[in-house]
DNA sequence: CGCCCTTTTGAAGAAAATCAAGGGCAGTGG
DNA sequence: CCACTGCCCTTGATTTTCTTCAAAAGGGCG
């Protein structure tokens, strides 16, 4: 059985007709658990399913020649990690567990089938595609300036969680480490740390543990000139 | 008629029979010109046309809250602009003549007619989408030190504008300012003038006016840790 | 020639990296 | 129950990298 947030996710891309729906829930399944630090998916490697991510967060990454690590991106439940299957294409990164995870994944021929029948389906893939370009679009754009970077990142990932929610107070729950999200810049888990310092003090947000509160969205938005609409693409036509 | 560096970039990305080659070479083009400065596409538009680069060089950019500019791409001839209007989508970002250019376009409702015909010319728009993220992710990753990001992207340029030639002396034509280099690796212009300086220094290069000449290719490729694999996307299967 | 655009260089200041060490907290085992 | 351990967060001091501000020099073109 297709796990909710796999459909919801694809019904929040395009508009899926009860035909269309019925497609996706009888695609066959399956789903497998992968530990923290654990890698699901290796650089140069040709997946022959499409995974998703049910619980947990995964982040792709790449290592560079002195041996630091870069993260590209995160995956959050519902975000599909392997769209390089579907276009039957060899990774150029990986993907790893940074939380233990818990993992759905459906073989790419399954998938080419069910396009087939459901024409829908391939926007659904191209738009995933676009959305994701337009991430790491804005991540190259922003890295400016560390403050704003890490405002901008929670405010993504805040986005990303909560998509409704748009106003007033928040909490986000942000299950990776410092050294994550340093990772993700590209900036120094000291200095990353020095400027969740830097927030706080601005009275952006508070945490205890690692749950971040935002007393008020907004004002973080405006600090990081973050703008939600790169993360929806926009209506087909 | 279409022009030649159109079908031959087409031809390089997946294999066309011949009468791919015909439904692509009977596509409807107009050429035109555009002035340095100006800009060809601008971001929230939904253009209805494939532009494509004839002559000369284009950038992707985006504009920064404080109106210092990101450029996130560059495309040199027979690269495609507006894969966007190909999927329907907005711009959510723009394009600009980094010199004069000639610029072909295609109408986007004749490419998909093109595609219904040549099934073979989705799988080169899904190419050029990998190969696009590709550089965006290496961009990513790839910023760390200024003066090896340098060395990289005038790798890159040497692999897009010269695929083949893969070791000895060699030479590049960038026909852009400095400016333009340091508004697409993300630092100041003054630091980029140094870090031409320090490859000059270290023997990598020397250049008069905007004619690059590199004595050693492999040597620049090593300093830049460049591995050109992710310029092709691997064979479809 | 004179003007504008681009490149080059210098000096001072800001931002981030590096090096180093202390502190909290959860899990483990005595 | 408490000590130990490992992991993560936090902070300080120092050095490196990059930016900013400023100005001079080269080069093409009217």
């Amino acid at each position: 059985m297709v796990p909710k947030p796999f459909i919801e996710h694809v019904a929040r891309l395009v508009n899926l007709s009860e035909r269309d729906r019925r497609i996706v829930s009888s695609l066959p399944v399956s789903l497998m658990t992968v530990k923290r630090h654990r890698d699901l998916l290796s650089s140069g490697e040709r997946p022959d399913y499409l995974y998703t991510v049910v619980e947990g967060w995964a982040g792709r990454y790449a290592i560079r020649a002195d041996g630091s690590r870069r993260i590209t991106g995160f995956m959050l439940p519902g975000d599909f990690c392997s769209m390089h299957a579907v276009c039957r294409q060899a990774m150029d990164h990986s993907i790893t567990a940074l939380t233990d995870c818990l993992i759905a994944h459906i073989a790419v021929s399954d998938i080419e089938k069910a396009i087939a029948e459901a024409p829908t389906l391939d926007s659904a893939i191209r738009r995933v595609k676009l959305i994701d370009e337009a991430m790491l679009r804005t991540w190259l754009v922003n890295n400016h300036d560390a403050v704003r970077m890490l405002a901008h990142l929670i405010c993504e990932l805040h986005a990303r969680t909560i998509p409704d929610i748009s106003t007033g107070p928040s909490t986000l729950n942000l299950p990776i480490t410092q050294e994550h999200v340093a990772d993700a810049l590209g900036i120094t888990p000291v200095h990353i740390n020095r400027m969740f310092r830097k927030l706080r003090e601005e009275k952006l947000i508070t945490f205890s543990g690692r749950i971040i509160d935002i007393p008020d969205i907004k004002a973080l938005h405006r600090r990081a000139n973050f703008d939600p609409s790169y993360l929806r693409a926009t209506s087909n036509q």
